[in-house]
DNA sequence: TGTTAGCACTCAGCGTTGTGGAGTGCTAAT
DNA sequence: ATTAGCACTCCACAACGCTGAGTGCTAACA
């Protein structure tokens, strides 16, 4: 639709104004572009096109008798049309993926270190959410006379458990027999799948304790609508400073203080979770992004897959004029590292 | 020892010194003081009074016409023997913590914002860390054909798991016969008490399944040695840049660095732990501290115990003119609201 | 002897000014 | 359609000078 209303010289000129806006962030100035562009042009022509450019809203001048920069439907534009793709910078990630398997906490944090100091962008990850995951296993014990201990596997190894107060002691007995119940009413189900048929099911088999049923039900259901409780690591976040589109107003320390308020991140990054099956990478310019902090910045994000249904996201907060390609490669390369990484056998030997 | 070489008049002009700095962060002046205090003398008078106060080290001057700020020794002088203890601000905090006590992970997060909005500065909430907890409870499952689970609850009812990956599928027998190994062993030890002779008991009860055995204690000493998954809440990081003093030369970024690398947090707040059953409060002013970064800042941390040998820590770390008493009668209302939390009564009705 | 008043000196902070450079838009020539 | 040239705009930055706050020192005073 919008491509047509640009000729080939003027993509060209649209092209060379955000590579070189990229690199340095100063506006850039149409003698700038005349000796950089392989079209020779001088200066004058130049600027005929850009005043052209900056009325079809793909520039703006700061202020009178500046250079251009580009707007957010410029960078748009570049992102979808003008990008180069590019496949390198793969070597060092993977190998660091590969080492540290063990424990998914560390890996994650890692992962976003090493990326923040990759990209000198802010970044986050989030932990892997319970998506669509089945159960798999189980299990209530007695730990206490007052208390039983609910632990509960998903099919993603995923673990999660809690401790509940009952009002009495509950025989050995008893126990193995809640266990059973919930295990062969459950198993296989996903979290989505259990309604109030399966919970007045449940409750009957229990009898006398479907007041337990219920408690356990209620973590399952707190495992559900985890959003508060989603875990997100962040690192580089006072990389913001580097940019002084963003350090100067003090917007800088608004956007990491949005980074420590993990919540807000969470929100950012979970509807991807859920809308798509797309295993693609979105990228928010500026108000595209829905975290109004963000509207100086441009979002990167992409989703992994760390084993069946287990999914997370990595992302990358910067300024508008990020090096678009090089985060979308380190994106790309840390989710195929992170990408089924349950499953794959372990690197033990 | 040292307070000897400060007579009254002059204890109560560096008094009037250092609150005066707390309060405006500017370098105070002669005549400032000659009105402020009730002792009624000259400009000149106490003129003459700083400049023996800064020959011994307790005031310093930033430059040339400037007014006195305190030195680390003046600071240090100040929170020894000067400064008043109250007992205020008690309200707010005690209500919070009584409301949400459902999940550790959120109260100590909460905790650390609240502090943090009530005082402006950075603040850091560890979480509960294992030191010298008994073992309750120990259970192992199946999961799976090839993995088993390990669910261990200690004295303060903290969970961990983890799961193990075994050879081959073991039957329900066998499982009931390790879990009771397990438990009747273990039980009410501390970690610190397990040494070979428990080990090789259990292992020779276990048969042909010590191998498991061994999995489930070194899953235990990771728990034991854990202090690289020290669990680290920070808020109000950006509360740096209200402090010129620090915000100035990027000290405040660096700063932020290090909140979010929580390692080094925690290793601050790590030997508190150790050491002392001190229920005090520590101080560490400038260069005291055992992080460098840190060394334009002061930091006060306190020790909780939510519950039986169950401790963390709770600290601020600001700009050294900080409101010391404010920061000090806000943790300490904080860690006595924390304190035994999980031993009292539900709050439930 | 301790305290005070007065004076000269220092220095950071701030607003003012002016200059240079980068960039634009427009017009006229090619 | 492209280009060269010119006048204009505006930001950035350095230089300047002023002001106010503060000191140290000395001389007078109780």
């Amino acid at each position: 639709m919008d491509e047509f209303e640009l000729d080939d010289r003027k993509t060209k000129i649209l092209n060379a104004i955000i590579r070189n806006y990229l690199k340095t962030g100063e506006p850039v100035g149409s003698r700038t572009i005349s000796k950089y562009t392989d079209l020779n042009l001088s200066s004058a022509t130049i600027r005929n096109e850009m005043a052209d450019l900056e009325e079809l809203g793909y520039i703006v001048q700061p202020h009178t008798s500046a250079g251009r920069i580009p707007s957010d439907k410029g960078y748009r534009f570049y992102v979808d049309h003008l990008m180069a793709e590019k496949d390198r910078e793969v070597d060092e990630m993977k190998q660091f993926v590969i080492e540290h398997t063990e424990k998914v906490d560390h890996l994650l944090q890692q992962a976003a270190r090493i990326l923040a100091s990759n990209t000198n962008y802010a970044t986050m990850v989030t932990a892997p959410s319970y998506q669509g995951n089945k159960f798999k296993f189980i299990q209530l014990s007695c730990v206490d006379e007052g208390q039983i201990l609910a632990v509960i596997v998903t099919d993603g190894n995923l673990v999660k458990n809690k401790i509940i107060p009952v009002s009495g002691p509950i025989d050995n007995e008893t126990m193995l027999k809640l266990n059973i119940v919930l295990n062969s009413t459950l198993n296989g189900l996903t979290l989505a799948e259990i309604n109030l048929g399966t919970i007045a099911r449940l409750k009957e088999q229990a009898g006398i304790h479907s007041d337990i049923i219920g408690e356990v039900l209620d973590t399952l259901s707190e495992m559900m609508l985890q959003e508060d409780d989603i875990r997100v690591y962040t690192s580089g976040t006072t990389n913001f400073f580097k940019y002084p589109e963003l350090s100067d107003t003090g917007k800088a320390s608004e956007l990491i203080s949005t980074f420590e308020e993990k919540q807000q991140l969470a929100s950012l990054v979970t509807e991807n979770l859920l809308d798509e099956n797309s295993t693609g990478i979105q990228v928010y310019i500026g108000n595209e992004s829905p975290i109004q902090t963000m509207k100086d910045c441009s979002v990167v994000t992409a989703v992994y897959e760390l084993g069946e249904g287990v999914r997370g996201t990595i992302g990358i907060v910067g300024p508008k004029r990020m090096d678009y390609e090089k985060v979308m490669d380190n994106l790309k390369v840390l989710k195929n590292s992170l990408d089924g990484i349950l499953n794959k056998p372990k690197g033990k030997t």
